[in-house]
RNA sequence: GGGCGCGUAGCUCAAUUGGAUAGAGCACGGGAUUUCUAAUCCCGGGGUUGCAGGUUCGAUCCCUGCCGCGCCUACCA
């Protein structure tokens, strides 16, 4: 609504100036918000209009002020130094047409978008760090939704590397397991957790005696004959692992439509398919000398083709030996001039004089340097795509995959359905070969791929692949979704009992490490909040029954768990601590449920049907009535909450243009604390003003309504009573 | 060495992408009509936005150079 308002504000202001000033060619109004409501509702600066108009700034707000004329929605426009021109929306108006419920139109992009993210390697249990991966990527999900996108989620699996191997060797040579025991302990229900640990004692068993990594080798050679035991039991290991992880994130409300899996494209021979069309575009060249002789390369991303390195290379004189020597005659005017730090040596003799070999001699050890240095980029410029051996890397897979996400690839996966939900939804996976009908996965207009940002580099190279091969629209439909990891704090390391360095426990924050077995498992942190929830719950609500109070504790653990990985920007690092992420009070989800629990309440008392109010609202009141309060003594009070709850739709196209969730749970604590307030200063169900009574009724059900449509975009659902 | 990113209150983070007096939560100190349940609300102290320049009407944000920190920089996936 607020966003509907602002377009048409931005145009009639633009098409007055046009009209007003047809020879001077202006810069785009830009629409701003104004630090205080007092101020009004949008603020436009007038700075960028004084230069080509010639005219001040506050003169340019004047002139617009009294010519514009009626815009229906704008109940008046001032002039405020040094240079804005604030509108005031007509509040009545608006609160009208947000008390209609109608949702706008979506803007109507067409095309299916692929969202892929978690995509946690199915060797161990999903940590922290992973639980962010999810949280963002499944509320990015639902922003899109929200803005009236379809879209399919993607959780990749890498079930074919030396992580699953690691995990093989783990039972087949540490635990001397048979595929029938493996068997039995993948239906134990925490296997991953066994894993975890598992895979954590093989590194160990590696670094303790380098030899045992030729137990790694025997497995990842014997698991590529797919018929075979350790092949079997590979499979066996990784698909538990993988449906633990979708019951985990099942906790969290987060759902997925298809898993495909590294071993398809493999057996699938996806990779052929594009090596061709990489090899006929010219992506890949083959090197047949240096380091990396016998190697498909690909330029990588971010580099300059060009490396003619013509800078001068400075030769410090430590590092410098002449020596003299004779050739031809017996005077000693051959020089040789050798630079220590790289034994690269240079010899001049056709000189007359010693004094001028030495010269030309120096010169020419600057080229060679040069040259040196050029082919050294050049080579640090190439990313290996197909080994001398002839195996393909993660990229080059990675490649043909996304060839196959934009339908470019000419394949197909085959697929079966491999887990449903409670909703009856399913979750399929990749085979090779799969069961007839099937839904169609891929060949989409977008993908973002919620990936950490230590992946920032293979992404760019996969993209820049897309684009030599001529598949710009694609590429420029390619986000890479990057955020930072999850680390923890020092005193959460040592409080899980992890014995630090010194070094250690100076930092910020320490790295998770699955390899290490170092890091905060998922389900344990969602345990931990539930119970800490319960313990709540069931101090306050006794009278309820131990399943009811055990739901309600999980709905405030989630709340509090996926609030706590939204609040943070992408870019900020989160220093994981239990007593931030267990907080229940502030800035939390519990605070955001909280808010629409006490809105719920008071309906409740009155024997209302919130939503059903909610409905009637529009027209059970005059807008003359509804006027006298919204401009009335605590007007701007009432308005700053009737406009923020305006602003979601707003706040949810900011969130998806700029890939950032964060946007969106700031917005929902403002529009929750702005509540709060109002349901302190304003008593309802004892006021004794028929009318006013009425108008604070139909302000808390609209500002429950969209505080509730807010958190389900979160993936927060809010209990019965708190 | 090169690439990407970060540096804001005691701590953890914001700042509508260049706008008006840099804001929240936590922690700390003080207070709130016994109610629509206090998982709440109000008040208070706290800041040279790492340092130095530059760009302009205006810089936490853009540019340059330093200082500090993190990640990436495998014929591993």
């Amino acid at each position: 609504m607020y966003r509907h308002l602002e377009l048409r504000l931005a145009e009639t202001i633009s098409a007055f100036l046009k009209a007003r000033f047809p020879a001077a060619t202006l810069p785009a109004v830009v629409i701003e918000q104004p630090p205080k409501v007092e101020l009004g509702d949008f603020a436009i600066p007038m700075f960028p209009f004084a230069k080509p108009l010639r005219t001040a700034p506050l003169k340019v707000a004047e002139s617009i002020r009294d010519g514009i004329g009626v815009i229906e929605g704008i109940a008046q426009m001032t002039v405020a130094p040094p240079g804005y021109l604030n509108v005031t929306v007509d509040r009545v108006w608006m609160a009208a047409a947000l008390a209609s419920g109608q949702l706008l139109p979506a803007p109507g992009a067409a095309g299916k978008i692929l969202v892929e993210h978690t995509s946690i390697n199915p060797n161990k249990a999903a940590h922290i760090g992973h639980l962010r991966n999810a949280i963002l990527g499944d509320t990015f999900v639902r922003l899109l939704r929200y803005a009236g996108r379809e879209v399919d989620v993607q959780n990749y699996i890498d079930n074919t590397g030396v992580q699953v191997a690691d995990v093989v060797v783990g039972f087949t040579y540490l635990e001397k397991k048979s595929r029938a025991e493996i068997e039995a302990l993948t239906r134990q229900p925490r296997f991953d957790y066994y894993c975890w640990d598992l895979y954590a004692r093989v590194s160990q068993w590696y670094e303790r005696d380098k030899q045992n990594l030729q137990a790694r080798a025997q497995v990842l050679h014997a698991i590529e004959d797919v018929s075979s035991e350790t092949a079997a039991i590979a499979d066996l290991i990784s698909t538990a692992v993988v449906r633990r992880h979708l019951e985990t994130m099942d906790r969290l409300e987060i759902e997925y439509d298809f898993l495909p899996r590294e071993s398809e494209i493999l057996h699938l021979h996806f990779w052929n398919a594009a090596f061709s069309k990489l090899k006929d575009a010219g992506v890949l060249t083959f090197e047949t000398e240096g380091k990396n002789k016998g190697c498909w390369v690909m330029r990588r991303a971010g580099t300059e083709e060009n490396t003619d390195n013509t800078e001068r290379v400075e030769i410090e004189a430590e590092g410098l030996r002449i020596d003299t020597y004779a050739s031809r005659n017996t005077e000693p005017t051959a020089v040789r001039a050798t630079h220590i730090p790289t034994g690269t040596f240079v010899t001049s003799d056709t000189e007359r004089t010693q004094h001028k070999n030495r010269e030309r001699a120096m010169e020419l050890l600057r080229s060679r340097l040069a040259e040196i240095k050029a082919e050294k980029i050049s080579e640090e410029h190439q990313k290996v795509i197909v080994r001398s051996n002839g195996t393909v890397g993660y990229v080059g897979k990675d490649i043909a995959y996304h060839m196959w996400k934009f339908g470019l690839l000419g394949r197909d996966f085959g697929y079966r359905k491999f887990y449903r939900y409670p909703d009856n939804h399913d979750c399929w996976i990749s085979t090779t070969e799969g069961e007839k009908n099937h839904p169609h996965f891929g060949d989409v207009a977008e993908i973002y791929n919620v990936i950490d940002t230590r992946q920032s580099e293979a992404q760019s190279t996969v993209i820049e692949a897309l684009r030599e091969l001529g598949h710009n629209e694609a590429a420029d439909h390619y986000t890479h979704f990057s955020y930072e990891m999850v680390a923890l704090t020092p005193r959460c390391a040592a409080e899980l009992g992890y014995e630090l360095s010194e070094e250690d426990r100076a930092r910020s924050y320490i790295e998770v490490s699955g390899r290490k077995g170092f890091g905060v498992k998922a389900d344990d942190l969602i345990d931990q909040l539930i119970a800490s929830a319960k313990k709540e719950v069931d101090s306050r609500h006794p009278q309820l029954t131990d399943s009811e109070r055990l739901s309600i504790a999980a709905q405030i653990a989630i709340g509090a768990l996926r609030y706590f990985m939204l609040k943070f920007t992408k870019q900020s690092v989160i220093a994981f601590d239990f007593k931030d992420a267990l907080s229940f009070e502030g800035e939390t989800g519990p605070y955001a449920q909280y808010t629409v629990v006490r809105a719920t309440s008071i309906f409740k008392k009155a024997g209302i049907d919130p939503e059903a109010f909610a409905k009637e609202a529009q027209g059970s009141m005059s807008s003359k009535h509804f006027g006298s309060f919204l401009n009335g003594e605590n007007g701007d009070e009432f308005w700053g909450l009737w406009l923020t709850a305006a602003k979601t739709s707003y706040v949810v196209d900011q969130c998806v243009a700029a890939t950032e969730p964060a946007y969106l749970a700031k917005h929902a604590f403002q529009l929750a604390q702005l509540f709060n307030t109002f349901y302190h200063r304003h008593p309802i169900l004892s006021e004794a003003d028929e009318g006013r009574r009425k108008f604070l009724l139909i302000t808390v059900a609209i500002v429950r309504r969209e505080l509730i449509r807010i958190l389900e975009v979160m993936g927060i659902t809010v209990p019965p009573v708190m």
